[in-house]
DNA sequence: TAATTTAGATAGTGGAACTATCTAATGATC
DNA sequence: GATCATTAGATAGTTCCACTATCTAAATTA
């Protein structure tokens, strides 16, 4: 298939796609001759991948670094989770006290080596940011977080398929980058159904 | 207190300060003549406010749409999380099937105006994405998702603070905006240690 | 009086994600 | 085989966003 047709097939306009290619989101097609190349089914597939990292949220950069995991993953599962979680997770460079999220990556059954400190350091950014604005979690608000994505991450990780490579890789990339908005909205869903049953129309 | 000590006190550049000032997110100091302004406490905590905002990836116009809640709220509790979750949630207008989206928000006990259209709406958008981009989210992975969740907003709503409606206000809206980096950076922290627990390092 | 500070207006910057144009070479069509 | 459309690759331009800088006239402070 030509650029117009991969153009056409996938939703994105042909300039966008060269965009995406000379970026190195998108694979080469097998040239042709000098001016031409063919694209195959495997370039939609990318395609519809990288929208979706996009309007995930994700930026091209990252998206570059999601689709590089999912090209050349890591052997071991912890390599694979962690580069996904790198291409995604908001970096910051000065340094925080780690002691509030260890303390809550220990609630988490967290043990030395099972996991990375940049993930702690994470967890540690978004409570200094809720520190500098004066917001306080209540503890009880806080415990819910601990077991409401003790919950998740659990079945997220017993869902790893371990069938073939292939689709753990797949999984494990992809659904660390795209199912974040998902989680948001359900949980702004929830909030409200749970709203609506606390002061049920009235305060 | 005057431009320059504000701009110390909150560690925000003077231009900066009167960029949010033009956009509407700070309100103007007291003016005490036709050149000079001064500025109390409340400006500087609404700046760090506005940081937090920021940094939490809210945009400019959705951290106006977030402090014109929290300055003028309006009197129901499900009207306040409405505006909160309207000034955060991305918005797509185009059609998509909802009924999936539906189904989801049964599941988490929904109720017929227990749920503003438009949050499930935000739902569905997310399930387009992944569905766009091939990805499916197994059934039990998504079971835990709707516990999860459901965990964590029971709690939040059950903490909402009913002595004072400034509080309420404030824990409402600054909770929904705010909270989203922490809950995201948790489930990353929560999926490694997940991750260590099932593949103990060796695949 | 002189130096500093400020409000308000206007304009400029840098990054990100596209989008457009151009050229030379191809491929498709008549 | 002439003509027209298409393409790769290069370069440049656009739009939006969140600032950042400059300027002026007035006011404050030293």
């Amino acid at each position: 298939m030509r650029m117009a047709e991969l153009s056409a097939e996938a939703g994105v306009p042909v300039p966008t796609i060269k965009y995406y290619l000379r970026e190195g989101l998108l694979p080469q097609g097998v040239r042709t001759s000098a001016t031409q190349a063919h694209y195959g089914d495997s370039h939609i597939r990318r395609l519809r991948v990288i929208r979706a990292l996009v309007d995930a949220g994700v930026s091209v950069a990252g998206a570059r670094k999601v689709l590089a995991t999912l090209d050349e993953p890591p052997d071991e599962v912890a390599d694979l989770l962690g580069a996904a979680h790198a291409a995604v997770a908001p970096q910051g460079e000065d340094e925080i006290p780690l002691d509030d999220a260890r303390r809550l990556a220990e609630r988490l059954g967290f043990r030395p080596g099972g996991c990375e400190t940049e993930r702690i350091a994470d967890v540690a950014r978004a409570l200094d940011a809720l520190d500098r604005a004066g917001f306080v979690i209540p503890p009880d608000v806080m415990t819910a977080y601990l077991e409401g994505v003790k919950t998740i991450a659990t079945a997220e990780i017993a869902g790893v398929p371990v069938d073939t490579p292939e689709e753990a890789v797949r999984y494990v990339v992809l659904g660390t980058a795209l199912a974040e908005p998902l989680l948001l909205a359900l949980r702004r869903m929830a909030e409200q159904i749970a709203a609506a049953e606390r002061f049920p129309s009235g305060t």
